[in-house]
DNA sequence: CCAATAATTAGACAGAGTCCAATTCCTAGA
DNA sequence: TCTAGGAATTGGACTCTGTCTAATTATTGG
């Protein structure tokens, strides 16, 4: 018996969760979510692209833009910094930190839970933290 | 009475930081180093070529470009990935991490030593780490 | 001084992301 | 059901960062 059963995205889901973050649900929204979401991916702009119009064209590059940064801005996706030619969208929002693998790319996801990160300095009193953004780049030991 | 003399770099102390780096002082290149390291500021290649060639032009696009990877590789500098339009080069290459204000694109130094990360996760076998880079994105509070 | 090598260069090129005006879609009300 | 108007989408031009290449120029050791 399960305690927590995995959460399954369909794509019957995505028009309740756009809901839920205050975004009308479209034919686009639901499949760049529905991209994003039923993989749990890091995934570029024109990964999205790819995969949303595999089959058949039907969402524009504007639309792929528009619509991830709608997304972001309603805090339903988050957005990786780590590679400089291009930016990864993440479906997990919840917090954790990033193990970059820079030969490959490779993202893969590391629950902040478990990490303590000690010593920061005080903020100026005008300032606030938007977010910690961890990063352990990793590189295949060579030979 | 000072213990530690603030280092100061000048022009004609570039080309031997460059050959202690194994790097063939040229013309392009110390002006290219003494735009970082006599402001010990984190600059874009934009910046390094503008400033360059604030008072009359002498190096190009492509050799701003080839020098500050070659920096990079000779371990001289550091680069520094939060903004995902462009790339920022740092000549302060001791341990440190950055606070970057999202708005303003300001970059300000955190010393590592006053920093402890810790439960971070065992790498594989066959990994290696390359670099930890811990970025604090604040903004300033509104109203 | 000369030949070989190293460095620089202009400018073409590529890829990520933005912008805009025109079109299409959706929905609330009549 | 029809329609007006706001919302969303679109193609394509455009900008910006960074790469590449073949030609030129600078440096160096003999
Ligand atoms: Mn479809
Ligand atoms: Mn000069
Ligand atoms: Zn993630
Ligand atoms: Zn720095």
């Amino acid at each position: 018996m399960e305690s927590h059963a995995v959460m399954h995205y369909r794509r019957d889901n995505m028009a309740d969760l756009l809901r839920s973050h205050d975004i009308n649900p479209t034919h686009q929204r639901i499949e760049i979510a529905y991209a994003l979401f039923s993989r749990q991916a890091h995934l570029s702009a024109d990964q999205v692209m790819m995969i949303v119009n595999d089959r058949h064209a039907e969402t524009s590059k504007a639309t792929v833009y528009n619509t991830l940064k709608l997304f972001l801005e309603k805090g339903m996706i988050r957005e990786v910094i780590v590679d400089p030619s291009k930016v990864f969208y993440d479906p997990n929002i919840s917090p954790h930190h990033h193990l970059y693998e820079v030969d490959s790319g490779e993202l893969t996801d590391i629950d902040a839970h478990q990490v303590r990160i000690e010593g920061l300095p005080e903020l100026p009193e005008n300032m606030e933290t938007e977010g910690i953004d961890l990063i352990i780049r990793v590189r295949r030991k060579k030979a």
